[in-house]
DNA sequence: AGTCAACAAATAATAGATTATTTTTTCAAT
DNA sequence: ATTGAAAAAATAATCTATTATTTGTTGACT
């Protein structure tokens, strides 16, 4: 163990706390950690190469962000899902995304619609994985997707709401992760992200938040159909 | 090193990270430990007279949810308050708390009811330290305080909201330990809680959310004379 | 005096051994 | 066979020593 914090291919400085903390984060996310699957820290601590604090360290953050949870003396567990759970989301992104969006309608200059427009620009351009192939994660399409949704609620004056419309987008990942592996996928027959687009920056806020709305719905019920069996 | 877990006046079980991620978060909480201080994990471990840790892995925790920040490699600081974070929290107290005790009005139950009237009546009873005495922190009274508002919302249906809402009541909280540390507490003509109550339980929507919405904003102007003159 | 490199001290992060707790297994008694 | 206590194994939590990084200081050089 010398100086391995500089092999990483660019000069990234960074503690392998954080290191294996991004890691795990989007492993969850992606469905690479399905679950209710134990995480068994020495067994992670061998996968990365690494000692067992900033294994710890790194699943502490987790569990406070909701991702994992953590019972005291038995451990960690990737935080199971549930259909309550995932209208719970759903009922949530609703609500607080809808503020930001209305008041963001209201509030926005000239930067919030640049954004919202570049956003969108740069979602559809970026290529999805069809449909038809394997069911691999698309780090950059999703990264696309939420630049722009939190684009819409960019100019809303809260960083708290931002914030948290932030970790929601995340959890509801989650659940399009599990959709995605069960080759679930959504057709799609208009942009509904265009859509969304076109009536934010018209200042249309009444039809801007009802598409959003049966966006999140719409998702909400195409991962329903695929744990909607499984999970009680 | 013995089983100094088993030390404790009763037969809490529960390890040492916990207590310590409890001790600090209502230090912090109730300001005994001000803003931007600068937390040394290892005088931290001296003062708990723990090892290193289980320390660390509170603060990780508490950074997680805000109210302590860290950088790598440089360690954690207590969040410094401002100004705008102030406008921030209460602007998302208000958002937030409105839908949910809207939707709570409009859901609530039976149980709902007798849920706020009681955390209503208990939060009457429990003596607030008088506003001329020394500014000590009131757990009792904190703890009340925030059940009924908790309480308020508590049929919305929606458990994000609810926990959304719990750590916006919580980082409020660290702004008026600060009001009250210099001495600044609330005159209270008539019991603004009393009043909320009353209208929630006539199913008045509207009145209701006004004068959450009011309290909550009263609230931030006390706050805001204190820390306004230091804080830009 | 001011700047900068080299060094020194302090602090943060990590490894790996040690201790505590929970879970599983064993085995005797019913 | 079933139950339950005791022992064993497995896992989680914690401690301490070590390593890495940042911060502070000194002193040569301009």
């Amino acid at each position: 163990m010398r100086d391995r914090q500089m092999v990483e291919n660019s000069e990234v400085k960074t503690t392998r706390s954080s290191a294996i903390y991004f890691d795990l984060r989007s492993a969850i996310l992606d469905g690479g950690l399905t679950p209710a699957a134990k995480l068994n820290v020495r067994e992670l601590s061998d996968r990365f190469d690494t000692g067992l604090s900033p294994v710890r360290e790194a699943l502490n953050r987790l569990a406070t962000e909701g991702l994992v949870h953590h019972t005291d003396n038995r451990g960690f567990v990737v935080s199971p899902v549930s259909v309550p759970e995932l209208n719970d989301i759903t009922q949530a992104r609703c609500w607080m995304n809808e503020i930001g969006l209305r008041r963001s309608i209201e509030l926005g200059d000239a930067a919030w619609e640049e954004a919202v427009l570049v956003t969108c620009h740069r979602l559809s351009r970026t290529p999805r994985p069809a449909a038809e192939a394997t069911a691999s994660p698309s780090p950059p399409w999703d990264q696309a997707h939420k630049a722009f949704h939190q684009a819409l609620i960019s100019a809303c004056g809260s960083n708290w709401l931002i914030e948290t419309c932030s970790q929601l987008f995340d959890s509801a990942e989650r659940y399009r992760s599990l959709a995605r592996l069960a080759g679930v996928s959504r057709q799609d027959p208009r942009d509904e992200h265009q859509e969304l687009m076109t009536a934010a920056l018209a200042r249309d806020a009444d039809k801007a938040a009802s598409l959003l709305n049966s966006h999140f719905q719409r998702t909400a019920k195409l991962v329903l159909a695929v744990i909607g069996d499984r999970e009680t």
